[in-house]
DNA sequence: AGCACGCCGACT
DNA sequence: GTCGGCGTGCTC
């Protein structure tokens, strides 16, 4: 038998490393070492022990041989991903700019010590059973029936199924999935994230029962790969999860549904900072499978490439079982003040909450801030209080003795002064308005309603959240207060009154999503009101803004309304989907650092882009704009001490920033302030 | 990343 | 003279 050499990518996330080195793999190892073995060798001088993956195995050295080392060690049982996946972080190593191993890490199962439970908790025991779904109204059958047509044709495209809250879009990916398993093929199901997507994964452990993986966050790693060998092995053929169900290795791959594809939540914050929805169609197009895009209010991105033809368009827009719209009122809070109204909760509000709490009905108010008070500050003064690290101002939350000023960022945490630190006025407190004021509020105004509060603060314990969900299910409370977890997939049949106490908050983020993620927010609360259908719901949005299109449009559930506005702004400020956007994020402790790289990887990329305007108008072709703007200070500029500089770039070529990307990479890999780091981030989904 | 080789300052 | 500073460069 002739010798095997493998090529081998060192777990090490530097640039310099970043690329195969090669091994030969001693013959007692032959067996065990495949495409995607995790495995030890000795490395650099000091011929440390380090671990690594296996990338490709060949017969042929592509190395001087004398000078090759032995692959020492393999992690016995690993799961061998197949190349696919593997091709799969190569892809997001290009695309995002990432290392390598950083790209294989995310792409491959993690194992860590499988403890065997003596007594075996099932994972899923928290999922209650779910009605078995009717058949499906002419509506969805004519989506499935479309999809099936294409499906049994060998056709595969990517879908968007914009459906209407209530439109009954999980009934039809489970169609769809059905469909695909009696193939021989296998799904992937996305959703946001478990907690919050409680009822759809109920859905679909109903259906599949025993045949479904279910990954939740909860999960140990134990636990989870535990999952992936099940679908690694063809124990089953459905998985359900977050983000990282993407990479579920499957043999047979047909189908990815990704439910709520607008949500923020499937944008990776770690590097690669990828996007869920960009590497579900990669991964479908490397494996000959169909991806579905469900959302009420899809990204004006996803939509914009439905309407280009890219992807095809399904749309579902009548609610199943009779279910009304709510009634919507827009309250303006400019005109509450003039009236005298003082209090964060207008009359029209009011005398909606009264009414349904005197009718055995329940609320839900909506404020898209956690804590007490936004920040801080002296009205002697004008002083802000200020985390000591960060540059933000700190937010004030209140526990059962405490006032504590917390810090978003850093987690820092001190005491809220009785006096100003810098004038020593005692007319220091809090302005704005979170979930805890509100909850104060409300107890004020409605002193024998039970209230409930579900925000990160209410949330961090273990099982918090499905207790606080059952608790109001189950009618222990009559008013649920909380952040924009609320609002998320949570059907509440006794609900008749939703008020988003500051819709304009959101709005003040004042980045070029804010309107999006406004409109989002407004109607995916609207849809909580009244679902069941035997009365109205209503719907009450206070703002500042009442002519705000964002708002107007959410108001009246019109999505194609708001598309066509929002698509207007997008057009002249170019901003994406028309022009994409990357964030060149330039960090250091020392703040002349930051300065002097940003500025000068800012100047390399005009350099770059001018030179290749020129070539591309030699050749006649009219090059799109690019354009270089900054280096700024970052929207939060010092985070744990650490100043953070950015560049944006904007082109409405794609392959063009991936190429600046690459450019920008390799001109600071000639720098030598060893404090700075560079981090890429294609079309950002939060102000940097 | 980590380790070695390499060429300049104050010490047994 | 030499011990050691960390600047530069390589790692299969």
């Amino acid at each position: 038998m002739s010798q095997k050499y493998a090529d081998i990518i060192i777990d090490i996330s530097h640039e310099g490393v970043d690329r195969p080195f090669q091994y030969i793999i001693p013959e007692e190892l032959e067996t065990e070492v495949g495409v995607g073995s995790k495995v030890t060798v000795p490395f650099g001088q000091g011929n440390r022990r380090r671990t690594g993956y296996v990338v490709r195995i060949t017969e042929e050295p592509s190395w001087d041989v004398d000078k090759l080392k032995y692959v020492t060690g393999v992690e016995e049982g690993y799961i061998a991903v197949e190349s696919k996946l593997i091709r799969l972080a190569a892809w997001m190593r290009r695309e995002y700019g990432s290392t390598m191993i950083a790209a294989l890490k995310t792409v491959m199962p993690v194992k860590k010590k499988v403890r065997e439970r003596k007594t075996q908790i099932s994972t899923n025991e928290y999922i209650p059973d779910f009605e078995k779904i009717s058949n499906l109204s002419d509506d969805q059958q004519a989506v499935f029936e479309d999809f099936k047509t294409d499906w049994d044709a060998g056709d595969r495209n990517t879908y968007l199924l914009h459906g209407i809250t209530g439109s009954g879009k999980t009934e039809v990916y489970i169609a769809m999935a059905d469909h695909v398993i009696s193939q021989g093929r296998d799904v992937i199901i996305l959703v946001p994230e478990i907690a919050l997507t409680y009822q759809t994964v109920a859905r679909f452990k109903t259906h599949f029962q025993d045949s479904i993986s279910i990954l939740n966050s909860r999960l140990s790693d134990g636990e989870k790969y535990r999952e992936f060998m099940k679908c690694r092995e063809g124990k089953t053929h459905i998985i359900i999860g977050p983000r990282s169900a993407l990479f579920a290795p499957f043999e047979n791959l047909g189908l990815i549904v990704i439910d709520e594809e607008h949500d923020m939540a499937y944008k990776s914050e770690m590097t690669p900072k990828y996007h869920a929805r960009e590497v579900a169609i990669e991964r479908a197009r490397m494996d000959g499978a169909s991806v579905v895009l469900g959302s009420a209010t899809p990204a004006i991105s996803t939509y914009y490439k439905a309407l280009n033809g890219e992807y095809k368009l399904y749309t579902l827009d009548s609610r199943v079982a009779g279910a009304t719209l709510p009634d919507v009122h827009i309250v303006d809070l400019r005109d509450e003040l003039a009236k005298g109204n003082r209090s964060i909760i207008s009359r029209k509000l009011y005398d909606s909450m009264d009414a349904a709490f005197k009718s055995g009905e329940q609320v839900m108010l909506f404020i898209n801030r956690r804590g007490y008070n936004s920040f801080v500050s002296c009205r002697s003064c004008g002083e802000v209080i200020r985390c000591p690290r960060c540059d933000v101002s700190l937010s004030l939350h209140e526990t059962y003795n405490s006032r504590k000023l917390i810090c978003h960022y850093c987690g820092h945490t001190e005491n809220s002064p009785t006096e100003c630190p810098k004038c020593h006025s005692k007319l220091i407190g809090g302005y704005g308005t979170g979930t805890q004021k509100l909850e104060e509020e409300v107890k004020k105004l409605f002193p024998s309603i039970r209230t409930l509060r579900m925000d990160k603060d209410t949330t961090t314990a273990k099982g918090a959240h499905g207790a606080i969900i059952s608790k109001f299910r189950n009618h222990e409370a009559d008013c649920l207060i909380g952040t924009q977890m609320i609002v998320k997939g949570h059907d509440f049949g006794n609900v008749s009154v939703v008020g988003n106490v500051l819709a304009d908050l959101s709005l003040f983020d004042n980045d070029f999503e804010s309107a999006e993620r406004t409109f989002d927010l407004l109607t995916q609360a609207s849809g909580r009101a009244g679902r069941t259908g035997d009365s109205r719901g209503t719907v009450v949005i206070q703002t500042y803004q009442p002519e705000h299109y964002a708002i107007e449009t959410a108001a009246a559930q019109n999505y194609r309304s708001f598309y066509d506005y929002e698509m207007a702004y997008r057009r002249i400020l170019h901003y994406p989907p028309v022009y994409e956007l990357l964030c060149v994020l330039v960090t250091s402790a020392k703040e002349d650092n930051a300065v002097k790289v940003a500025d000068a990887l800012a100047e390399a990329a005009k350099t770059y882009v001018q030179d290749v305007k020129a070539t591309s108008d030699t050749k006649g072709v009219r090059g799109c704009e690019t354009d270089v703007i900054g280096p700024a200070e970052a929207y939060i500029y010092r985070i744990n001490d650490i100043y953070r500089r950015v560049i944006y770039i904007k082109s409405a070529e794609h392959d063009k920033l991936i190429g600046i990307s690459e450019h920008i990479q390799e001109v600071f890999s000639t720098f030598d302030e060893n404090d700075v780091e560079v981090s890429f981030d294609f079309n950002p989904m939060n102000v940097m």
